[in-house]
DNA sequence: AAACTTTTCAACCGCCAAATT
DNA sequence: GAATTTGGCGGTTGAAAAGTT
């Protein structure tokens, strides 16, 4: 024997809330909190489904939410995740204080989708492509093996970076080691934990030089300290798409880790490996004054 | 101004992993 | 350990709004 049914099917409302609606569902929240989804909506009055209460609250009466349109900043972040997580709406939104999946999600199938495809580009694989008789043409590749490449290759690069950094022990107050570490914060965070925990049979085989239990619960620490600071920079994801505008696939990651570790600019006042590029330029035009909505 | 088309986005649906009994 | 529900997620739908003819 289980648990009780989630709530009872007939008699239920469906369809628009309505401002009454709401007004109850807010004064419950606000009163008992959330949780428990399921008696929720007798208790509050309401003549919903569990889910739908829950639906409406994260994505419309939560009193986080920002609202609005989005800023060409807020775009071209879903636009750097998406390259790199893919459908995730739930792990991109969460990079986006304010902003729900649901709403990343409309936005990418309404505006981002299109704009891209316009620019010349796979919006799954974020590939350059050519349309040819109304059909996309490029290199084939599976989508999840192509986000899972970005990954790979932007983590070990940025495990490389990091490693030099601290061989030269580089100040970690300057603003550019912090920015080069964003990619290690982001992947030790909740939303590389959802690649970290794939079937290991989606996963490219490979050998991880710097990914010891040990380094990534201290990685994890700082990566929980600094989320806010993670959260309102966009800089390591501008740097994932920088270091993964070729489309070679990672073949052997640790002898690439070594070859990132040994190809060292020999200036050592030559900073420019920490990744300060306009790393828009991977969709040149795409943010053009006169391409923006 | 009306009819038609396209776009937007809130809400629903079904699936799945985790939790509960 | 099996059966069942819950909560969360991504995909899809359809009504309303906006745009076009």
């Amino acid at each position: 024997m289980g648990r009780a049914p989630c709530c009872e099917k007939k008699g239920l409302k469906k369809g628009p809330w309505t401002p009454e609606e709401d007004d109850k569902l807010v004064e419950y929240i606000k009163n008992h909190g959330q949780g428990n989804w399921r008696s929720l909506p007798k208790l509050a009055g309401l003549l919903r489904c569990g889910k739908s209460c829950r639906l409406r609250w994260t994505n419309y009466l939560r009193p986080d939410i920002k609202r609005g349109p989005f800023t060409p900043e807020e775009e071209k972040l879903v636009i750097q995740l998406h390259a790199i997580l893919g459908n995730r709406w739930a792990a991109i939104s969460s990079q986006l204080p304010g902003r729900t999946d649901n709403e990343i999600k409309n936005l990418w199938n309404t505006h981002l989708k299109k704009r891209l495809l316009l620019m010349g580009f796979d919006p799954i694989t974020h590939e350059s492509v050519s349309l040819q008789n109304g059909s996309l043409t490029g290199p084939p590749s599976s989508p999840s093996t192509r986000h899972m490449t970005q990954w790979e290759s932007a983590r070990l690069e940025a495990e490389a970076r990091s490693s030099k950094e601290s061989i030269l022990s580089l100040p970690s107050s300057t603003t550019k080691h912090s920015e080069s570490d964003f990619f290690l914060r982001l992947w030790n965070s909740e939303v590389g934990e959802t690649f970290r925990n794939l079937d290991n049979r989606e996963k490219p085989a490979s050998v991880y030089p710097f990914s010891s239990s040990s380094s990534e619960t201290t990685i994890e620490t700082v990566a929980r300290k600094d989320e806010k600071e993670c959260r309102s920079s966009k800089s390591c994801t501008e740097y994932m798409i920088c270091s993964n505008s070729s489309n070679e696939v990672v073949e052997d990651e640790s002898e690439l880790t070594l070859e990132l570790l040994l190809d060292f600019p020999s200036n050592n006042n030559d900073m420019s490996f920490l990744g300060h590029s306009d790393c828009y330029t991977l969709y040149p035009g795409l943010y053009n004054e006169t391409s923006l909505n």
